[in-house]
DNA sequence: AACTTCTGCAACCGCAATGCG
DNA sequence: CCGCATTGCGGTTGCAGAAGT
């Protein structure tokens, strides 16, 4: 062992005793200041805190509110490792600790959990925040969920080592407190609370949402309103009349609070039209949506429990993802998009998302093209699993829709060699997802609208960027990794990937390798579809290159 | 330096869903 | 089925520090 070595493990091992000492230390003095016998140690620690806990205690002065000092955090770290998460209420009983169930769930929830990530959040975090909460409103602890979830999926596939980076605990109430603080700064600088590339794919999921008849969710039930954004990214009142509504239909204080918002900027279609109203919460017990406690592989258990041949745990169909049930609320708008990418493949301003959720979403549109209308959303999951049952089905397609959507798709994309590049004919997702456009482009009148708004937003990107030099960093940084995310924001693009076995085409048995990545835990998952796929014969497969 | 205002965050509260006897 | 206990979510509040005057 080297001197170095040497040096490091006798650093660690003290370290290590010097966290038990405190944490024993702390435990000593907590256990004192509960019995009221010494408040002398915990002065030392936290003399402010102690301070005020005697005003903060409540009912018969065994409970205390207000701030948490260093050495009830021991306790409480203390106990759950020794006891582990749950039966909150016992805590206060067994250790001592003078605070209610509640307050220590929080506590631990918040700030005291191992796997929390602290500090600012960077600039990817906040474009994940966004997008997510203009799908699904203020669902904070589902949007921290897919957030986690997300990133590991990205690190069990391996993307972690490309340019995605991983997005670890994130507390609702950090994403809450967070969006709370963007939106009250963007109110205050006029700025629209989504920006306009957001706006634009939902815009753009709406429409092609329309012309299947279906909500981008998946719904088929009942008709729904143009969706179209305003210029100024106010709501006008003439949408309402237009959409055959009336201010009655909404308390006109709600309404008018919801207009004097300036991020308001447009009303997703299940805004308008709640079609059900799903469960509120995702329990630990529900098996749809298992919550992840340290490893991946705890997503991955679930292939006996009950979400048969979904994966409810990522898309959250479970219920508040749905973004009609906060509608109902008359929370903040979500934007209802769910196609991201084809939007910025379209040569509108093109999604600054290069993330998980950007695969996620143009995947899920090419789920409801092809009548995948099982109100789910969409994840990387679905879209191999929609890729296979593509797959399923590409023989029977001639090579003229091939080839056509592939024209398609490469009229429509501002990047055009890329396209060319990654609209492998023979890539199966090439073709899915050239299909899609081709399929499923709006040829309406919408369209014309569309481009005008377009050009609109676009300029009100432009006078917005320039106005918003907070969000500036942000925004420019978006575009310019815009090109480069690209492969990873297309299903294409990103099964092309030597991840999941393209590469090029290059034919080598590392990409088998990498797609075991993959293959692995989704055909434990969804061993029907798996196991068609990959016995597949020829270069048909998408695994099989 | 003193005071006021602003801002962000931690914590609380109320409510609802779920578990369990 | 009912009632109680527990858990979890989302909205709100209060406080501490920063920024401005």
């Amino acid at each position: 062992m080297t001197p170095l070595k040497s040096l490091l493990v006798f650093g660690k091992i003290c370290s290590t005793l010097l966290i038990d000492s405190y944490m024993f230390v702390c435990h000593v003095c907590v256990m004192k200041m509960s019995n009221m016998t010494s408040e002398s140690e915990e002065r030392i620690n936290s003399p402010n805190d102690e301070a005020s806990s005697e005003r903060n205690m409540i009912g018969n002065g065994t409970l205390k509110k207000g701030p948490w000092t260093s050495a009830e955090d021991a306790i409480l770290v203390d106990y759950v490792n020794k006891n582990g998460e749950g039966n909150w209420n016992a805590v206060q009983k067994h250790s001592g600790l003078s605070r209610c169930g509640k307050s220590c769930r929080l506590r631990w929830a918040n700030h005291l959990r191992p796997d929390l990530k602290k500090g600012a959040f960077t600039p990817e975090e906040e474009r994940r925040i966004i997008e997510l909460h203009a799908k699904m409103g203020n669902k904070w602890a589902r949007m921290a969920i897919e957030l986690e979830l997300s990133s590991m999926l990205l690190a069990k596939i391996g993307m972690l080592e490309s340019r995605v980076s991983k997005l670890p605990g994130r507390t609702d109430n950090e994403i809450k407190n967070f969006w709370n603080t963007r939106t009250k700064r963007r109110q205050r600088a006029g700025l629209p609370i989504y920006p306009p590339d957001v706006c634009l794919q939902t815009l753009n999921d709406n429409t092609q949402s329309q012309n299947m008849g279906t909500f981008p969710n998946g719904d088929t039930s009942s008709s729904h309103p143009e969706i179209l954004p305003n210029n100024n990214f106010q709501i006008p009142a003439v949408e309402f009349k237009n959409l055959g509504l009336s201010h009655e239909l909404f308390a006109p204080s709600l309404l008018d609070n919801f207009l004097d918002i300036p991020g308001n900027t447009l009303l997703g279609s299940n805004f308008l039209f709640p079609i059900s109203h799903p469960p509120k919460r995702i329990r630990r017990s529900d098996p749809s949506y298992p919550i992840y406690d340290g490893g991946l592989n705890d997503i991955f258990q679930y292939e006996d429990s009950s979400f048969s041949g979904s994966h409810a745990f990522l898309n959250g169909n479970t219920s508040s993802s749905d973004p009609i049930s906060w509608a109902t609320k008359m929370e903040l708008p979500s934007l209802q998009y769910s196609s991201t990418q084809k939007m910025g493949s379209c040569g509108a301003p093109s999604s600054p998302l290069p993330s998980l959720e950007s695969v996620d979403t143009l995947i899920q549109s090419a789920l409801i093209g092809h009548q995948k209308s099982d109100n789910r959303n969409s994840g990387l999951l679905e879209a191999v699993l929609y890729e296979s049952q593509t797959l399923k089905t590409s023989n029977s397609k001639n090579s003229n829709s091939n080839s056509n959507s592939n024209d398609a798709a490469a009229a429509c994309s501002s990047d055009d060699d890329d396209w060319e590049a990654y609209g492998d004919p023979m890539s199966p997702l090439g073709h899915s997802a050239a299909s899609v456009f081709s399929e499923y482009t709006p040829h309406t009148s919408l369209d014309e609208h569309h481009d005008q708004s377009l050009e609109a937003i676009s300029v009100k990107q432009e006078a917005a960027a320039a106005a918003a030099a907070d969000e500036s960093g942000g925004q420019q940084l978006e575009r310019e990794d815009n090109d480069m995310m690209m492969k990873y924001c297309r299903p294409d693009l990103l099964l092309d990937s030597p991840w999941f076995g393209g590469g090029g085409g290059s034919t080598s048995t590392s990409n088998k390798d990498h797609c075991g990545l993959l293959i692995d835990p989704l055909s434990a998952l969804f061993p029907d579809d798996f196991c068609n796929v990959s016995s597949m014969p020829g270069p048909s497969s998408p695994f099989d290159v």
